[in-house]
DNA sequence: TTAGGGTTAG
């Protein structure tokens, strides 16, 4: 419980999980009022409400954890091939056919289905099925992964009170958030305009413990929740993950490069971009699309010309991408 | 042992 307590100072959490400091208690249950009590109505809310400070979760926990623990049964249980649902009707009708099998799907098939639903962008739809499945009266138990993949569609979905009290709800289960977990986050709070509080956690995200040190994405997500006009702030970053002894990659170089040449600084992206190459990194298609894009909108058709030429003796084949920033600059007139 | 996170156009 404790390794979160000193980060949520300095996130602020939407209802029900005021005030702070979350003692997460209510993490589990308040989720479920959050987003599913107030519009059901369902006797099985009204259940949970019910049980709430009551040890039944935690011996349904660990009821869950004894047969999982029981690898002859688990195995013989589910195959384990991965779902192949292409659209949400498809993904629904198995939802369905997986409530009525006995014996029940494990939590891990549950969640392979989750992460599909999830890949189809239809977030809710997740969520919703989350709840259905981890309602008491079903007594599946998320694990991590269920958890990351609902962090996610709330993230997606700009709720980001949803996503915090998911997390609440790792240290309710004594789970382990991870650094995915807390990239999640960044990013949803990056697109939620909050990114002061994602630097933050930035800052902050070792206290969650082991495998929870910020890596190239959680900079590399940082850096791209910048928005125009921001640049200083991202190579601020920039400087501050070498600090932290995590090494750029091409994906940052070409975040900021491609940041700089919107606003038309086109000058200090190519510094960036012969900083990338003097460290090794080599450029690719994204880096010198940005470029390129960048010197087509100032009309600087001779210096493209000859940028393009250069990417092309360097291997980078120009793709579509490339070829539209180029038809919209000349349809645009620049000049 | 399943899944989840970062970049380019219009």
């Amino acid at each position: 419980m404790q390794p979160a307590c000193g980060i949520f100072d300095h996130i602020s959490a939407q209802p029900p999980l005021d005030p702070y400091p979350l003692e997460f208690q209510d993490a589990y249950f308040g989720i479920q009022l959050h987003t599913n009590f107030r519009s059901c109505g369902h006797g099985q809310c009204r259940r949970l409400l019910k049980l709430k400070g009551t040890p039944d979760l935690l011996l349904l926990i660990a009821i869950d954890d004894t047969e999982s623990s029981n690898p002859s049964k688990s195995k013989s249980k589910d195959p384990q091939h991965p779902f192949d649902v292409t659209n949400l009707e498809e993904a629904s009708n198995m939802f369905k056919k997986m409530l009525k099998q006995r014996p029940r799907p494990s939590i891990v098939r549950f969640t392979q289905l989750l992460g599909q639903v999830a890949k189809l962008e239809h977030y809710s739809v997740a969520i919703s099925w989350y709840k259905q499945i981890t309602l008491l009266g079903m007594g599946l138990v998320p694990d991590a992964c269920t958890l990351n993949i609902i962090v996610n569609c709330f993230c997606r979905l700009n709720q980001m009170g949803g996503s915090f009290s998911v997390l609440a709800l790792f240290f309710k289960l004594g789970l382990q958030p991870d650094v995915t977990t807390l990239n999640i986050l960044i990013r949803g709070l990056g697109q939620d305009n909050r990114v002061d509080e994602a630097t933050s956690l930035v800052r902050k995200m070792e206290a969650f413990g082991e495998g929870c040190k910020p890596n190239v994405i959680t900079f590399g997500t940082l850096i791209a929740s910048c928005k125009q006009g921001q640049n200083d702030r991202a190579i601020q970053m920039l400087r501050m993950m070498e600090k932290n002894d995590c090494k750029p990659n091409v994906v940052v170089y070409s975040t900021i490069i491609d940041s700089l040449c919107k606003d038309k600084l086109v000058a200090k992206a190519f510094n960036l971009f012969s900083e990338m190459k003097s460290k090794g990194i080599p450029p690719n298609i994204v880096t010198y699309t940005s470029l390129f894009q960048g010197l087509c909108r100032l009309g600087q058709w001779k210096e493209a010309s000859r940028f393009f030429e250069e990417m092309n003796n360097n291997g980078i084949s120009p793709n579509v991408q490339t070829f539209s920033a180029l038809v919209d600059c000349l349809c645009k007139g620049a000049s």
